[in-house]
DNA sequence: GAGATACGGTACCAATCGGTACCGCGCAAG
DNA sequence: CTTGCGCGGTACCGATTGGTACCGTATCTC
């Protein structure tokens, strides 16, 4: 195919080739963000990105294969929050969560992360796999990283419980109540605001019912992590 | 139209339109459940129903009007659980909120709601009003129902804080960590037992965080309003 | 400079979509 | 029994879909 000898500017035909991609995966995000799932053929994402169907199937072979790129791509991105963790103590552990919390709802509230859910959701019954990839490579990789933090806490004493079902507990005070209105479109974005204050609430909640002892004030522990 | 005279058997022909309807929706959801969104076309309906597309259409106009009547004919059954509510002691009112909890859930998960909440997402950005009946038919009014007895609740001393958001974080605590991945497909329907774990734990977590002063089963008698 | 080759734009394909016109069957009135 | 009419099955419509063949052009090799 296309096979590159010595002495050939490869470096140059492959970043032109990544930049095809992302040209053709941001004019699919577009797309997708507008017009929604029904909107998302092949010609208008080729239109968008001023390119011929014939290089968008020679790049991803089908649709299914753009599905896959665009569920992939976003996950990566989404996959970034809790890099620096910290379970010193409860203080600093309360602001580690409050950070991971709000990063991790800023991209989930993103409006291509929402076009990429129902996507996904849209695509459940027929093409399993797209859902399969948002699972495996963002939701997973984001569960795993916050069963780690909620390791190191508890093995710092911090909280006590499972760490899975930890995860669980506060993904679901954290996303409980707004995700599937926003899915919905029955709601409008949140903004900075409320989603601080949403994140600071999940948090206080999460640790009044899973910090081992402390009685204190956490709440406002949270708020001055804000 | 069909003008029905005095003598006519109108109550017949009545009937017979509403098995009609009843058997296009049936299908349509025989074939949303099966199939997916992608796969419910008006020609497969019809074929499913054992009906020709023209009396299709002169049911339900077009194929908005067959989604509406979808997601009507399903919120409509969604709305019954929280009929008998009991909010004399703290005991009675953990049992009515676990039977809630529960109806509610079994809802929610079943097959064909979760098409149903499938199709509403998908529709999410072209047609709007979909996921507009399914919130205004079947989330919102389930919603001021739960409202409604957290206010009992709360002037029974029972919770405290704003009826709104108990409700919302009950709720976040019920459905938080299942919904999505079921929406996804990416797990498995809940069996029963589960679902009773996941909703007693809700309960308790949900009692443990806004019962007031709550160390052991105190029946305390502060009924205010009815 | 001539020839070969590979790439990209376009026009096309079969299939399917929502929606509708046509037409023939069957029931009711006279 | 004839006649008229209304309802339902079907065939069809234009539009659009994912996917591909064709073919002009521009570049690279010798």
């Amino acid at each position: 195919m296309k096979r590159e000898t010595r002495g050939n500017p490869a470096p140059s035909t492959t970043a032109l080739r990544d930049t095809a991609r992302e040209r053709i995966l941001a004019a699919a995000f577009a797309t997708l963000c507008e017009g929604g799932f029904a909107a998302l053929s092949t010609r208008e994402i080729a239109a968008r990105a001023q390119m011929s169907k014939r290089e968008l199937y020679a790049e991803f072979g089908n649709k299914q294969g753009i599905f896959a790129a665009l569920v992939e791509s976003r996950a990566r991105r989404m996959r970034e929050p809790l890099a620096s963790a910290s379970v010193e103590n409860a203080d600093a552990f309360a602001q580690t969560l409050f950070r991971a919390g709000l990063a991790f709802l800023t991209q989930l509230y993103d409006p291509a992360v929402v076009a990429v859910f129902r996507l996904a959701i849209a695509a459940a019954t027929d093409s399993p796999e797209v859902p399969r990839t948002l699972e495996d490579r963002a939701r997973a990789p984001n569960r795993d990283a916050l069963r780690e933090l909620m390791l190191q806490a508890r093995n710092a004493r911090l909280v006590s419980g499972e760490p899975a079902a930890l995860t669980g507990r506060f993904l679901a005070l954290l996303t409980g109540d707004i995700h599937i209105p926003l899915l919905l479109g029955v709601i409008e974005q949140p903004k900075q605001r409320e989603l601080e204050l949403c994140v600071r609430e999940a948090v206080a909640a999460f640790l009044q019912l899973h910090a081992p002892t402390r009685r204190t004030t956490r709440r406002r522990r949270a708020r001055r992590a804000a």
